[in-house]
DNA sequence: TTATGTGCAAAGCGTTTGCACTTTA
DNA sequence: TAAAGTGCAAACGCTTTGCACATAA
């Protein structure tokens, strides 16, 4: 039997919120912060909830952007049918940047990894660490 | 002008035991542990302050091995010079195994994140992550 | 003697958990 | 009213920092 659930003002906030930001990557804090603001008392470990319940039921992406940074969200919506969310991240490890790398080519390790080690990748988890082109020009000056 | 060095107790401990693990990984934690059962009152923020200090020396590899688990480090022998060190590492979400991966292959994964997009890796803070062999075949019982 | 090394306690970070209270249905 | 949701404070786990004390050269 499953657990039944409750449709909250908090929810409500949140799911309203999530609309207003589609196509971004937003983190936990970043919408407890946003509602705060704007009059709402929420917590963030009320996002963090709800935030999970989300993701399981498929209208929010989380991506994990490495260590010591913020896990971000993206609203997707579920009258569009679109999901090409797996997509790869960078870290730059001396300006913090996010870099959102396309697919198409890095994709291959998954099939990699998957064929020959038996390994099930999970993208929106895995980060590539490095240094970016900006900061790689600065090293040189 | 650089900074002097001392060669100190605590230094020294932590070379022996280096040495003793060649060929393992050892996080910070295991050093200190080892140590204080074996009589010394090391505590953990030197084993990080030295272990930094043998990195920059080159002796020492340190691999990050995941969000919320500890650094790996390995001592390299210097009269050995093998620095075949570039390895990537796997790590399961389900058990918390962490993965050996040989580079061969993925490393092409380098080449193109450097001549696409300008993002100069450092394989040993990139970590993936994902579902393991064994965990994959528990899941389907 | 003086720069460097040390150990403890505390802070840092994003996230989770314990718990009493509130809200939903 | 019972089950689920909420917010605060505290805990988590790894690592770093502040600070007074100890040690090396």
């Amino acid at each position: 039997m499953e657990k039944r659930t409750y449709n909250t003002k908090r929810q409500n906030e949140l799911l309203d919120y999530l609309k207003s930001t589609k196509g971004q990557h937003v983190t936990a804090q970043d919408a407890a912060s946003y509602l705060r603001k704007n009059g709402s008392s929420i917590g963030v470990t009320t996002v963090y909830r709800q935030f999970e319940k989300f993701v399981d039921d498929g209208i929010l992406n989380k991506f994990e952007t490495g260590e010591g940074y913020a896990a971000c969200y993206e609203y997707m919506d579920p009258e569009e049918h679109v999901h090409d969310h797996d997509c790869f991240h960078a870290r730059c490890e001396k300006c913090g940047k996010l870099i959102h790398l396309d697919c198409s080519v890095i994709s291959e390790i998954e099939k990699h990894l998957l064929e020959k080690h038996k390994f099930m990748l999970n993208p929106n988890r895995t980060v590539f660490y490095g240094v970016c082109k900006e900061c790689m020009a600065e090293v040189r000056i």
